[in-house]
DNA sequence: CTGAAAGCGCTAACAA
DNA sequence: TTGTTAGCGCTTTCAG
């Protein structure tokens, strides 16, 4: 690939050279190089003993040419709603997938309508039709583990993607780490308002793993960095924008001293009206959660300050370019793959794919 | 690619078909199709619209085979100082090359000692070994500007990446937009500091483009975003680390009440020197620009509060991509890719490629 | 100016 | 258990 001054590319050997030095022919050591039935052991281990010698890679180009069925088949289950996330993560996925048309990559895309809502059902179908790869967004990490761990068996890698199922198989799991979302939203925060701040996080419920992740970040982050200040108040909205908008004028009112809320999930709307109807006073500084089109209002009027940017077109395509590294340019499958968050400012706003 | 449920993907017309309904052989719809000699206008034409009729796609996997030289072949000239940075874009170039070397992508590269430093004679040597697409930062936009022109005469694309030759006729240009850098900044230090603050810029010289319009887009966005906010001052430091010390103490001296520095080069290191000499009183917030080693250990101490990060990395990705895209997939060129800055916060440091 | 034919490296069907 | 062979879609030579 790259070339100095006027040197060449090695030659890289192929079948045919294995085959001369085995003493059998190209069919044989196609039969060894795949594992497939037909042939001895003693000659499979030869064959394979004289492609490692040689650091035998086959040719995708070649394979994805002679071979009529696709080279990868990669089952794809993630949920359709929350659409501005989801679609993303969808294009994501089908984009970088696109550009390796040509050699045999081909998505099965199953869906679930909402996370968790019937995954068992896809996954079955996925892998009965027999994928040699799944991509997926676990909802209730109980139930899917055993599908997981099925697939895991047959040598079929599983790469989870923004959720995980931490007790499963999974070989590997692409995602922004809940903590480090937590605590970046602190150190922002702890830099927007002054020393002995008093400030409060919103989430959905801290059942969930993740937010409760989030808000631990926070906490934690957010009394290291800013001196004296404290969080007043952990408050669950359950995604209920009815819950949510109460549960911030009730924050607002017992609270006329808090300068700073860092919502954790996407439901940052009503949170957007409560502050509107207060009569400004002091500002409050808003840190929010992810991108969608609804948001740009609040990010020009200044009410939201920044938002922790998930990247759902990355998760999706760094997944799959993951698993075409593995599966066909046999690079190791890393067991977790940290997107580093963006931070959506009304500054750089324009160019999140959300506001296009 | 995408697999409903069951559903084939069309088998897609090839030269064979072509061939056939135009009544001549697949040798003279490959002339026709690459503008070969040795074909007369008329079957030419016949032969493309034919095709374009059908919608004709070459088949990479098959080209690639096919063909003993690489597809395409991509010069590269950039600089290797700056280490941190250059560094890093040369390896998104190549990883991301060496992931398409199968689709007989070669890159050719010829560097410059530092920026603008004997382009012009990597250039033409670059031209002269026939490059189907070139990689460039322009150091001296002039001079680069015929060479480039003359690669465009040839229809062989150019792409600009990190600084440009606005003159020229380069089909592309992959960049952080500077002024956009210094907005970010700005956004974040009239969060970072009270209203009525005064803070400064430091940069190189305001005689390069770049410099300018980033402290311009600072100067502008941070009197709109700060209330009662003023810049004290714009420094240039010559990229020296003496004369930015020297002037970042003085800067101090004489405005005691400054509350914030935004750094535009990476000449980081001497102000944050200068600003660990002083007595600690009030906090300066200090805003950097890019990210290395060295300066790790000021993020931890607090002394750095973000950086705006140009990814050099991902630039030198994007570029190949961009340019894989257009000539092997015949996608259109963008005239301008303009990434999404980084914030590198002291809990996002150990996701950045530089800490590593 | 055009056609025929030999590969590129690999898979898969068929023969032995 | 193994070898042989016909492609995959395209490029490239060599004859006409």
């Amino acid at each position: 690939m790259q070339r100095g001054s006027g040197s060449r590319a090695p030659k890289r050997a192929g079948i045919l050279r294995i085959s001369e030095l085995a003493d059998v022919s190209i069919g044989t050591v196609d039969r060894a190089l795949h594992g497939r039935a037909g042939i001895s052991e003693t000659t499979r281990r030869k064959v394979l003993r004289i492609a490692k010698q040689l650091d035998y890679t086959p040719h995708p180009a070649a394979r994805a040419l002679a071979r009529r069925r696709p080279n990868l088949r990669i089952g794809v289950c993630i949920p359709e709603e929350i659409h501005f996330f989801y679609d993303q993560m969808r294009l994501g996925i089908f984009d970088e997938a696109r550009r390796s048309q040509s050699f045999g990559i081909e998505v099965i895309y199953r869906p679930v309508s909402e996370l968790g809502k019937g995954e068992g059902r896809q996954l079955r179908r996925l892998l009965d039709e027999d994928v040699n790869a799944l991509i997926v967004t676990p909802g209730n990490p109980k139930s899917v583990t055993p599908l997981i761990d099925e697939a895991e068996g047959h040598n079929t890698p599983v790469v989870c993607i923004t959720t995980d199922a931490p007790q499963s198989r999974r070989s590997s799991i692409v995602c922004v780490d809940p903590t480090l979302s937590g605590r970046m939203a602190a150190e922002l925060m702890a830099r927007f308002v002054r020393p002995g701040s008093k400030v409060a996080v919103i989430t959905g419920m801290l059942e969930t793993e993740e937010h409760r992740l989030k808000a631990d970040g926070f906490c934690e982050s957010f009394h290291s960095n800013c001196a004296g200040g404290s969080v007043a108040a952990v408050l669950e909205g359950h995604e209920s924008e009815r819950e949510t908008y109460r549960k911030t004028l009730r924050l607002l009112a017992e609270h006329p001293d808090l300068r700073g809320i860092y919502v954790s999930t996407v439901n940052c709307l009503p949170v957007c009206r409560g502050l509107h109807r207060r009569s400004t006073t002091v500002p409050i500084q808003l840190i929010t959660t992810d991108l969608f089109p609804e948001m740009l209002p609040y990010f020009e009027d200044g009410t939201i300050g920044a938002s922790i940017y998930q990247d759902p077109y990355l998760q999706g395509q760094t997944a799959i370019r993951l698993l075409i590294d593995a599966l066909s340019n046999s690079a190791p499958l890393p067991s977790a793959f940290y997107l580093n968050p963006g931070i959506a400012l009304r500054s750089n706003l324009h160019l999140f794919r959300e506001s296009r």
